[in-house]
DNA sequence: AATGATTGTTAATGACATGTTAACAGTAAA
DNA sequence: TTTACTGTTAACATGTCATTAACAATCATT
């Protein structure tokens, strides 16, 4: 996975400097030494987590986190400051952010607090594994190893179902013996194509209904599932 | 919507009353006193979110914390703790905490912070909590290990009931050896998959009458409750 | 068209996973 | 201490799947 993207603000420069070079290793930072400037990055780019500073010349780090919450609910905002007021740490929560941490504080508790928001935000927002496929008259459920028909349920087996998953995700697409052999299998030897061979003459009495799905043979080269 | 339920552990009594009721105007609470008994609570009822203090007898917040990350990762752990020190709010991160408090907390700040943690995993799942499960001609209460029908009472001992449990919260669904074996057993190793294979058979004997429900098993992978 | 390599298909095999019963050990209750 | 009970392990029976083998069909090359 690529980098995430962190907005971090903060005037004093020295503290900056070290913070980001720190941070820099776990993640994609962009520095910015005032409120105006950040609240124009934040619009401008897309961020995955805020790490704001509390005093702040012209705006300060409350009046950031609520404007970007005005456009942006899910954002974690994580708070930076001196002081250690309790009233200060509620201000900032009512506000929305999601975290305090009282300078001087730990890089190494601001790098785990960040890992936390950015692993609790990306689990709700995280659509890329796909659950249910369509193809002619059948729905594939590769988590369940699933697959159904308005007339009947079948179970596949592990290698079946994985084996479907694949060409699913390259509907029309040839798919090397080696690649599919080397994803499923982990290696690639005569005796697992033949192997191969085998799932495929399966899969392919499975679907021999539909008319418009087939599983093709490039001969030398590997198979393509046809969907029309 | 109905009151989130947490769970609190913290052994000194008076200020468990003081923060446990302050909570309760917000949350279903639900407060224990020494750790094991908190641990066996979070295997047997569902929570939306602990609270653990660090110190406490038997088994610390440490512990409770780890055993709880191995059978749910999703679940908001917030520590509470009189000790200042820096390593120790790293350790409880490290081990999968949210977040940590320090004693003497505010409550305000407490309960600011279980808000957001509440908010933010209510979007991914929410947790329903729900105590009483319909199956065929069955009723299931997980609490009392109760498993009804218009014929017979049966109690079921922990186990089964965890298992049964966790079977009807994913019905119709694969639910892979490993999986069930983390959540309920804390590891996963060979010959506690062969428990889980003893405690299958005899959840199949119990609900053999049953036409429609059934336990399946999908080969190298897991089983999956079948309900029609 | 002939040859050897590749692929399609079905069946046999063997390794391994699962089902089941019973023995055992640890723990709590009596 | 004894009893009752639960969860785990052992032992054996059964079942399943991936692989291999075997043979037929197809393809590429000459």
């Amino acid at each position: 996975m690529s980098k995430k993207r962190i907005l971090y603000v903060e005037d004093d420069e020295t503290l900056a400097f070290l913070t980001a070079d720190n941070l820099e290793q776990h993640f994609d930072v962009t520095h910015c030494a005032n409120g105006k400037e950040a609240f124009h990055l934040f619009c401008k780019e897309p961020f995955d987590l805020c790490v704001l500073d509390i005093m702040l010349p012209d705006m300060d780090g409350f009046e950031i986190a609520t404007e970007i919450r005005k456009r942006n609910q899910e954002i974690p905002i994580i708070f930076l400051s001196a002081k250690t007021m309790k009233d200060d740490r509620i201000k900032g929560l009512k506000l929305g952010a999601d975290d305090y941490l009282v300078k001087p504080y730990s890089i190494e508790e601001l790098i785990l607090k960040i890992e936390i928001f950015l692993n609790r935000s990306q689990k709700s927002t995280d659509n890329s594994t796909q659950k249910q496929y369509t193809f002619g008259s059948f729905q594939f459920e590769p988590e369940n190893y699933l697959l159904k028909n308005d007339s009947q349920k079948i179970t596949l087996t592990e290698r079946e179902a994985s084996l479907l998953k694949l060409f699913l995700d390259n509907p029309n697409t040839v798919l090397k013996r080696e690649k599919i052999l080397m994803e499923l299998w982990g290696s690639d030897d005569y005796f697992l194509g033949r192997s191969l061979d085998v799932f495929i003459s399966r899969l392919r009495k499975i679907i021999k209904e539909e008319t418009h799905v087939r599983i093709e043979n490039i001969p030398r080269v590997g198979f393509k599932l046809v969907v029309e």
